[in-house]
RNA sequence: GGACGGGUACCGAAGUUGGUCAAACGGGGCUGACUGUAGAUCAGCUGGCUAUGCCUUCGGGGGUUCGAAUCCUCCCCCGUCCA
């Protein structure tokens, strides 16, 4: 089965420019690239899909390029985007490309031979005004522009417009684009299809500039059967970086796929083999429970972005934590499972449950930390406490200096006292 | 620069004849029952706290008033149209 074909199957396939495009992958070598936007020091779990569909390609014998969007980031992009982006200061934007490279390279080779990272902050930011208006800004109408959806649902919107500045990022982005054609011979730009009109843009930017033939490939946005977006911009989605959501949760997160989503994550986030997609889809058909599906889909992005050590603990630890009673654990295994799953230090200072509870379970906050036990929601030890308000007794320490908090069914925290 | 409309809690959105407003309703989220660490459904909760009361909220400042999200004023921001 040949890349195009795995794509298909897979469902990652939204539109093509070119009805060529499937012939062209199978036969010839391409550069082709993926723009990643910087807007926080690290990726989140709404970036997998593309960063998977590069990496796809790459192993298919195209040459990848991964474009940090340095200098882009600067503008905003307003595809799907309702409002106006806050602005990021040069500092910011330049602090989170470093710290994402290194998050790229768990998925695409980046050695010199296989793959480039490139920042467009390095041909945008010296890009003179002037310049950049003759050469790229006169082969676009603004009639064009505006019919782009990105922009015309934005003119169309009573309550938000769009600034100029957004306005200009397709330029930006076929500039990117037209850019990498003629530094690395990059004819192929891949992205959600909410970058259709962008990638379109450049497309036609190189081959009025330069009479070159490029193509664009988008696949679909994911949506889940909650009607949850799993887009980039929602900030509850998981991030990769263990220090801003913990191998643990992020395993977590999978494991708790719907039934019905899980299915199309295991074709879209992994590299799975159709057959043991296809048997999973089988046993979530007739053994929902086990949720074989779940499992194996938790288990293969978080060994992807956190390595099979730390895999292996936050699967260890959702066991006993979801298996049993955990403050029937030895010492040394209660470490090891709350190793990867939440926890904290506290002092012998007489700070009530209360405290230590709103502190780790609740945001800080005591009035929720009270509703949630008052609801039945809030757990001692493995037994419900209905008032918190009371200093923690030495004697109800797990191994004379352990607590494990619990809200609701599945949240733990594991308070260890020094 | 001008005219008009608008800025309410996580989001959307009521409320603007001043008190009964910590603020309707919907969504989202959280908890409980059920369950498979699901989904659907049902119920409760959803500003903070030294908690049957107190404090801070309705873009920001100032003011009127016993009392303002609601009235006045100045400022900031957003949108539409005009210049």
């Amino acid at each position: 089965m040949d890349v195009w074909d795995e794509l298909e199957w897979r469902g990652a396939v939204a539109q093509s420019t070119d009805p060529e495009l499937p012939t062209l992958l199978r036969q010839e070598s391409l550069t082709v690239y993926l723009g990643i936007d910087v807007t926080a020091e690290s990726l989140h779990v709404g970036h997998l899909f593309g960063l998977m569909n590069l990496a796809r390609l790459q192993r298919a014998g195209h040459r990848p390029i991964a474009l940090l969007g340095g200098g882009t980031t600067l503008i905003g992009d307003p595809s799907g985007r309702e409002e106006e982006r806050p602005l990021l200061s040069d500092d910011e934007i330049a602090a989170n490309a470093a710290a994402i490279r290194a998050q790229v390279e768990r998925f695409v080779d980046l050695s010199p031979s296989r793959g480039t990272l490139v920042n467009n902050a390095d041909w945008l930011r010296p890009l003179r005004l002037t310049d950049f208006l003759r050469e790229v800004g006169k082969h676009f109408t603004v009639n064009v522009m505006i019919a782009k959806e990105s922009v015309r649902a934005r003119l169309e919107e009573r309550e938000q417009g769009i600034s100029y500045t957004e306005f200009s990022y397709m330029l930006l982005q076929a500039y990117d684009f037209l850019h990498l054609f003629d530094e690395h011979g990059c004819t192929l730009q891949i992205g959600g299809s909410d970058q259709w009109g962008n990638i379109t843009a450049g497309i036609d930017l190189i081959r009025r500039n330069r009479g070159g033939h490029a193509y664009g490939l988008t696949f679909p946005l994911i949506t889940s059967a909650s009607g949850r977006k799993f887009s980039k911009s929602d900030p509850d989605n998981p991030w990769l970086s263990p220090e801003k959501t913990s191998p643990y949760r992020f395993f977590q997160y999978w494991l708790n796929s719907d039934d019905r989503d899980v299915g199309m994550y295991l074709r879209l986030l992994t590299d799975l083999p159709r057959s043991t997609i296809e048997e999973l889809d089988v046993a979530t058909a007739e053994h929902p429970e086990r949720r074989q599906a779940q499992q194996a889909l938790a288990w293969d992005l978080t060994v992807r972005v956190h390595g099979e050590a730390a895999a292996e603990s936050a699967k260890r630890a959702s066991e006993a934590l979801f298996g049993g009673d955990p403050t029937t654990l030895s010492e040394s295994e209660l470490l090891e499972v709350f190793a990867d799953a939440p926890s904290s230090e506290a002092g012998r200072d007489g700070a009530t449950v209360l405290d230590l509870f709103a502190q780790a379970l609740e945001d800080g906050s005591k009035s929720a930390a009270r509703r949630t036990a008052s609801q039945g929601g809030a757990y001692v030890n493995s037994r419900q406490e209905k008032e918190l308000d009371r200093p923690v007794r030495e004697d109800e320490l797990v191994a004379e200096r352990y607590l494990v908090l619990r809200k609701g069914r599945k949240r733990y925290h594991l308070i260890r006292f020094g």
